[in-house]
DNA sequence: TTTAATTATTGTATTTTTTACAATATATTC
DNA sequence: GAATATATTGTAAAAAATACAATAATTAAA
């Protein structure tokens, strides 16, 4: 190599991710509490700086397992942030990915870099580090223009749902309401979530049938030009 | 900073551009003949390492203006690819951009990390160095999927076209059909597009009525909850 | 000047999708 | 069994998408 290009070959990269989960009371977003400079004890967003010898993605998994414990998440790139003074130790670029996880079934595992981590409605994000409140913002408009085109909103919920959470998800993720008949109505008429046969337990009133989504018949039907729209 | 660090800050980053265009024979890919190591003397896509002292926005915006000479382009940025081998000189990763320019009004200049730059057809983009045909097949996906929902075809006519000149834009990039009646009756009633008042000249038959994109509309509606779907 | 050739422009009937709207059903608790 | 709470379902009207072909405007050739 060239020695005029060896001062390009001083600057980081890191990932950030952006955890997104879901129960009764909304959608939230998953934050650690730093251990470790710069910005320590600080809120901030799960991320950390890329080992030279690991890819990118496998970057953003692992920071995500090592939070969650988990394999199979949901995970998608969504921007890179590049400005000059982003990072206090020097020239840090970071890939931001968001994740939907089913919240319920998880336990989180607070990891090396992070003492605490904990979910935050997705209203009541506190001043973060770096341009952390910028990528979230991002990150919320992806997820917004992204569920409406594909059936990632099942990645939130837990294995059996029902029409009702559905619905509920949909309408705190998109911010509008929908009516009962018509979202029903236009959901199971897409085809791709089944009746488990099953009921809800302990509820004090008429229990609601448990719906399961169906990933396969999703992945036949966009071959033939099916568009999800909602 | 901690030294435990500085094991971080090995890494380079480059922006790569697919820069889109249209003419009659169909949709263009610009390339430049490489100049400099390494794949020199190789078609690839027109990019460049990133000073650390330059934004991410700026560089990439930089990569074009000095290919093309332009100042106002549609640039958006498409995905960061970030595998450990992708460069042969070290970490490299990059963050691709697609960007759409009138392919009539400009002259290339090719520059200095580049002895030749070309127009090439969509269908016959030669074998590229580095994972640039992966990252131009990426490019060519969010286009399409772009085109669909928001009027950025516009970007790749010249300032007044034909209703047949947009609807062959589409029928490329979308590579589909569509009823002739139909197509013009969904596109004007989106109410943004205008009649000029001028016509064709020096065609060899009924010549067809200009248009001019009226984005000051567009940014009016979007406000509004409309969505532009072709 | 008429005719041929070429592309531009336009309308209507049918089907499908979206929208608006409220009554009935099923469970628990008191 | 009455009260309470949520779940479930249908229909009519409006809007949008689709399928389909005849007429208009220009140039070039005869």
């Amino acid at each position: 190599m060239d020695e005029k290009f060896e001062s390009y070959f001083k600057a980081a990269v890191s990932v950030d991710n952006v955890v997104f989960g879901f129960d009764h009371t909304g959608l939230k977003v998953l934050l650690i509490y730093r251990g470790a400079d710069p910005y320590r004890n600080c809120w901030a967003l799960p991320g950390d700086l890329i080992s030279l010898d690991t890819n990118l993605i496998d970057s953003a998994e692992k920071v995500l397992q090592d939070l969650t414990g988990l394999e199979e998440i949901y995970m998608e790139q969504i921007h890179t942030f590049g400005k000059v003074d982003r990072h206090p130790y020097g020239r840090v670029f970071t890939v931001a990915y968001f994740a939907l996880i089913k919240i319920d079934d998880y336990h989180l595992h607070p990891s090396s870099w992070a003492e605490e981590a904990a979910w935050f409605p997705i209203s009541e994000i506190p001043d973060l580090p770096f341009d952390h409140n910028e990528i979230l913002s991002y990150a919320k408009d992806q997820l917004k223009s992204k569920i409406r085109r594909q059936p990632i909103g099942f990645e939130l919920l837990p294995k059996h749902f029902t029409l009702t959470e559905l619905q509920t998800l949909y309408e705190s993720i998109l911010e509008t309401e929908f009516d009962v008949r018509n979202f029903r109505k236009k959901i199971l008429s897409m085809d791709f979530i089944t009746d488990t046969g099953l009921k809800q337990t302990s509820v004090t009133h008429r229990p609601a049938k448990l719906y399961k989504y169906n990933a396969k018949r999703y992945s036949n039907l966009i071959n033939t030009g099916f568009a999800f729209d909602l």
